[in-house]
DNA sequence: CGAGTTTGACCCGCGC
DNA sequence: GCGCGGGTCAAACTCG
């Protein structure tokens, strides 16, 4: 199993738009999950333009995705991160046979953090997906904290449901105990170890992520360098990725389940937030 | 009843 | 200026 990561921000693109090119899983960075040897490319984001939507600083993970069994309806396959993240809309893209979903935190109120998630093109098994904005609080004390997902939570084999919150994994801030908030723990199935498996995957990839983004210096905690992208991530992931460390990916290849821990904070980056949210910030 | 999902419509950025 | 396509909204629906 091997995990692609891609980071990058909105000056990738001439336009200063990110080219998510998911006929192109290479464009994602390639984590080899045993040995995490990658290669990060990012660039900050200068965010042109006042208002462009398309401007907005992104992040972009791509991760295998694992069988349908996570999968809703719609065929896509939605791996679990610690946020609780509701799916606000679909849309058939163009040139893609996969439909993209696109989810913002329901985590809190007001957070204006968002993912889009949809299948390669070329490559169906590859997952991409691409984070937007960040997360205006920490880290929820419980996945579920303010969205009920119960439905993802009870049923996480159900064809609905799978994205916006899954049991699974409990809080970073738990330290490694089971989420007991969690309604209803997975069974030890096949099931769970699909979903283990996956978050173990994300772990990976965001721990790699993190080490190369955001490497977590104490030396600069403090000082809050604007130029550095996920400079907050840093800030927020602070103890997780001292689990991350010690636990996470410490099991990885060959002893899964010590991981599935879950801290897979895959929405918890900073971005170059934005304010540039021109829309929502009529609605919300 | 509350929270999440689905889905069609609408808005708006961008290329031509 | 126009049309395309992506992104978001919101009503209806589903589920626990």
């Amino acid at each position: 199993m091997s995990a692609h990561v891609f980071a990058a921000a909105a000056a990738a693109s001439p336009r200063g738009v990110i080219n998510v090119d998911t006929n192109s899983p290479r464009n994602c960075l390639l984590v080899d999950g045993n040995t995490f040897s990658s290669q990060i490319q990012i660039s900050s984001p200068p965010n042109l333009g006042p208002k462009r939507r398309k401007s907005q600083a992104k992040k972009v993970v791509c991760i295998p995705a694992p069988a349908a069994m996570n999968s809703r309806s719609s065929g896509e396959v939605v791996p679990s991160d610690l946020w609780a993240w509701r799916k606000y809309g679909q849309k058939p893209i163009k040139g893609s046979p996969f439909p993209r979903g696109y989810y913002r935190c329901s985590s809190s109120k007001g957070c204006s953090a968002r993912k889009q998630v949809e299948r390669s093109r070329t490559d169906p098994n590859m997952l991409v997906i691409t984070y937007t904005s960040e997360h205006n609080h920490p880290w929820p004390i419980q996945r579920n904290a303010l969205a009920g997902s119960t439905r993802s939570s009870s049923n996480p084999n159900s064809s609905k449901s799978s994205t916006a919150t899954a049991p699974s994994n409990g809080p970073p801030n738990n330290t490694h105990s089971p989420s007991p908030a969690s309604p209803s723990p997975l069974p030890t199935s096949a099931v769970k170890d699909e979903q283990r498996e996956e978050d173990m995957e994300l772990e990976n990839v965001e721990n790699d992520y993190d080490n190369q983004f955001a490497p977590y210096r104490p030396e600069l905690h403090d000082q809050h360098q604007p130029d550095d992208f996920f400079a907050d991530l840093v800030e927020l992931e602070e103890d997780s990725l001292s689990m991350f460390l010690s636990q996470g990916v410490a099991g990885y290849g060959s002893n899964k389940t010590t991981a599935s821990n879950g801290i897979s904070n895959f929405g918890g980056w900073s971005g170059a937030n934005n304010s540039n949210d021109d829309r929502d910030s009529r609605s919300l």
